[in-house]
DNA sequence: GTTAGCAGCGTTTTT
DNA sequence: CGCTGCTAAC
């Protein structure tokens, strides 16, 4: 499509280097000096300190055309990673667009992660795996711990294998491998920590499997003791690119310098403004040390800002510039005018939450003189994940069409997890975590003492468990009904196995025969709960994902790696997600919501790693702003429920922190004695926007009802009404409005409780109280 | 061996 | 509040 366009300005299809080197090169045109100079300081280490917003993928991907173009490389010499998958599949695309489909070959493009396994592969005999070893997540991390765990006799209550988990974890991100794990860490998780840490490796080696931070240390260990393998790698890769470096943690960073330490070409990009996963290991030290670890290195900083207008540019960098210990970057831009940044504070969450969905809906309309603004040019982002449901639930009601970023994620769900375990049997029958999950799903009358039976089995002929579950059947030690089920069950894995052995075969019809022959499908088919349907069709989903893989095992990679699942569909729609999704995306309008202290700045956060915590917060607090390009809205609520306990929430501090001149307070609809706007404008100049509000009568009206009076009365109130007409007059089949879940059809009833399967937000139990006959829904004024 | 019912816990953020 | 994981009863 729009590939078209950018292969004619290259002239048509032979884009060889030397025709791109002959005429004047097209991919520069545009940039501004510092950008330029990015792209044509070729060879060196070069640090690209680039602003939110100042082009820096258009640099990169500039400077990997440039790289082809003057012929310093082939496509294949050229390393580009980056952080997430959604970087690198747009640094792809663009890249691809800018060289058209003339140039042989691709740059290697892609994570830390999904490059460490592609050389991991091919040594993976080095550290003791074989080639096709499998990649955990992190469900399937902690129930190997937890057996790590249990066979140590450590009581799992009082010692969580999530916390080992986090300790591993950061350990891998520091490259230490067991045996290099400082003794001052040594009285970690109750003076077992490194041991468990060498246990839990012995059983992924013995699995033939590695969890995600092993994809990095196995690389990093393999460059260190093997030269030869090293060199391979270091010659291989004459020039290298790295997107996000203030993202980097140590592995990576000892993975990069390995990795650039012949040809030294290495051009690292970030913003030390935008380091926002300290909390998993990365050290934003690494960009602020460059120039040392590099020396001779061209520091390039970009600066001018493409994206926002002045306020929203105005009010980031006020708010950024509390913090220490800044590499200092001065942005600005262009532009002049344009909306100040919003700021509103709310009753409670749900009030928020429904004076955002209006605000969208009236921009999507086109509201005081601007234009339109389309539902997908608007974002919502919030601090943690948990803030989405008031959103979703507010948008089911009014429907008002929203996606999910980075929200329960398909993958993740229990119907393809049991899939995917089937599927990971098949391809490679020894992996005993997939055994163990499936084993007695769909039920084959195994129990725990079958299972224990099972692994005893197994690990008295130092085999896998299916190994074992032969031996087993064998010695008949499993007998009756149970013993024919996991004999078919056994057989199965061969048959399948067998199978992906053979070329030829389509692995969608293995992968159909597979849920159809383990009687995985027959399961959910035979199952009256109201999920059941929904499972299948995810099943189907499944299925069809497989179609863009050869063969199941590509599949598998990119599952564990990926795990995405964007089904795009027409219908524009408002984004919701966390502020860490949002990072390197930007929306035209953006609400940022919650801005109270303790959800925003996270007390946890600050609990946790004190003012490095705060600092990191307020990074992320930029991030969110810088997202925006003309309109910003920062939102607060007085109460908020929190583990289902009303809670008075304070304004954040980041409030106070923003220039009140670039702000504007608004009014918030519904409260009377004209709240915070009252106050706003009240003369106070140079004052933070925060004070006004704080100090504002109708913030501390506020204050006061929260601790007097229950807070949602008036709508309770209406519920009672309704249920007086409505309760008893259903019957199954009814067609009913729920006010949070729209409307729907009565699936059955039990008492008061009604099971309501609804058109937008699938089966719930309901209290009948809380639903209305469809037909009489458009009467009540919600 | 399976299921229902309850107690206790947790909420950052992700490859 | 909603989920997981454990216990007690089928």
């Amino acid at each position: 499509m729009s590939s078209h366009d950018d292969t004619r300005a290259f002239d048509g299809a032979s884009l060889s280097a030397r025709a791109m080197a002959a005429r004047p090169a097209p991919y520069l045109d545009g940039l501004n000096p510092a950008q330029r100079q990015a792209v044509e300081v070729l060879d060196g280490p070069v640090l690209m300190l680039a602003g939110a917003g100042t082009g820096k993928t258009r640099a990169l991907t500039a400077r990997i055309a440039h790289l082809l173009a003057r012929g310093a490389a082939r496509p294949n010499e050229i390393l580009a990673v980056t952080f997430t998958n959604k970087a690198a599949r747009e640094m792809k695309e663009r890249v691809g667009r800018l060289m058209g489909q003339a140039v042989e070959g691709l740059p290697w493009m892609g994570t830390f992660h999904s490059i460490s396994v592609k050389i991991l592969r091919r040594h993976a005999e080095l550290v003791g795996l074989k080639s096709n070893f499998t990649i955990l997540d992190t469900d399937d991390q902690i129930r190997l711990l937890k057996q790590v765990i249990a066979a140590a006799n450590i009581d799992e209550k009082r010692w969580p294998a999530r916390q080992l988990a986090g300790l591993i974890d950061g350990w891998k991100n520091r490259a230490w491998g067991p045996e290099q794990v400082p003794s001052a860490e040594a009285s970690a998780f109750n003076h077992m920590g490194t041991e468990l840490y060498a246990a839990y490796q012995q059983r992924l080696l013995t699995l033939n499997a590695t969890d995600f931070g092993d994809l990095l240390l196995h690389v990093v260990t393999i460059f260190q003791k093997h030269p030869d393998v090293l060199e391979q790698y270091q010659r291989w890769f004459r020039y290298i690119l790295v997107d996000e470096y203030q993202d980097t943690n140590i592995a990576q960073y000892l993975w990069l310098r390995l990795l650039a330490a012949r040809h030294k070409n290495i051009c690292c990009v970030g913003d030390d403004d935008q380091s926002i996963y300290g909390w998993r290991g990365a050290e934003v030290g690494n960009i602020l040390r460059f120039e040392k670890d590099f020396p001779g290195a061209t520091v390039i900083r970009l600066e001018q800002n493409y994206r926002s207008t002045e306020h929203i540019l105005a009010a980031a960098s006020v708010l950024i510039s509390a913090n220490a210990g800044r590499l200092g970057k001065t942005l600005w831009t262009e532009a002049t005018g344009g909306e100040k940044v919003r700021l509103i504070g709310h009753w409670d969450g749900e009030e928020e939450a429904r004076w955002i969905g209006e605000e969208a809906e009236a921009l999507q309309r086109g509201t005081r003189g601007m234009a339109p603004v389309s539902l997908n040019d608007q974002a919502i982002l919030v601090r943690a994940s948990h803030q989405m449901r008031a959103f979703e639930d507010r948008f089911l009601t009014i429907g008002l069409p929203y996606r999910v970023i980075g929200g329960p994620r398909f993958y993740e769900r229990l119907e393809i997890r049991d899939a995917m375990a089937y599927f990971r049997l098949a391809v490679s029958p020894e992996d005993d975590l997939a055994f163990e999950r499936v084993v007695n799903t769909p039920k084959r009358g195994l129990g725990d003492k079958g299972q224990q039976l099972i692994q005893r089995s197994a690990r008295a002929a130092g085999a896998s468990l299916v190994v074992g579950a032969r031996r087993a059947l064998a010695e008949g030690l499993i007998g009756g009904r149970a013993a024919g089920q996991l004999l078919h069950l056994v057989e199965n894995v061969a048959r399948w196995h067998q199978r992906t052995l053979r070329d030829g075969q389509s692995h969608i019809e293995l992968a159909e025969a597979i849920l159809e022959e383990s009687g995985y499908t027959e399961m959910w088919q035979n199952d009256k709960t109201p999920e059941a349907p929904g499972r299948l069709e995810n099943l189907k989903e499944l299925v069809k994902a497989l179609e863009q893989f050869d063969n199941l095992q590509g599949f598998l990679e990119h599952v564990a790696l990926i795990m995405d699942n964007d089904t795009e569909d027409a219908t524009e729609k408002i984004s919701v997600m966390t502020l860490h999704a949002a990072k390197g995306l930007e929306f035209p309008v953006v609400f940022l919501p919650g801005w109270e202290d303790g959800l925003f700045p996270s007390q946890r956060s600050m609990d946790e790693s004190g003012l490095k915590g705060l600092e990191e917060e307020r990074r992320l607090a930029y991030v969110g702003i810088t997202r925006a390009e003309t309109l910003c809205t920062i939102s607060f609520a007085g109460n908020r429920r929190v583990y289902g306990q009303w809670q008075s929430q304070m304004p954040s501090r980041f409030i106070d922190e923003l220039p009140a001149k670039h702000v504007e307070v608004l009014t918030p609809p519904g409260l009377y004695g004209g709240g915070y706007g009252a106050a706003a404008g009240s003369g106070i100049e140079d004052r933070a926007a925060r004070a006004d509000v704080y100090n504002s009568p109708g913030w501390r009206r506020m204050q006061e009802r929260a601790t007097s009076r229950p807070t949602s009365q008036p709508r309770e109130a209406r519920h009672v009404v309704i249920d007086l007409d409505a309760v008893s007059a259903f019957t199954e089949g009814d067609r009913v409005f729920h006010q949070k879940f729209g409307y729907g059809t009565i699936g059955g009833i039990e008492g008061d409780k009604l099971e309501v399967t609804f058109d937008k937000a699938g089966t719930k139990h309901v209290l009948a109280s809380y639903v209305v006959a469809a037909e009489t829904a458009d009467d009540i004024p919600f």
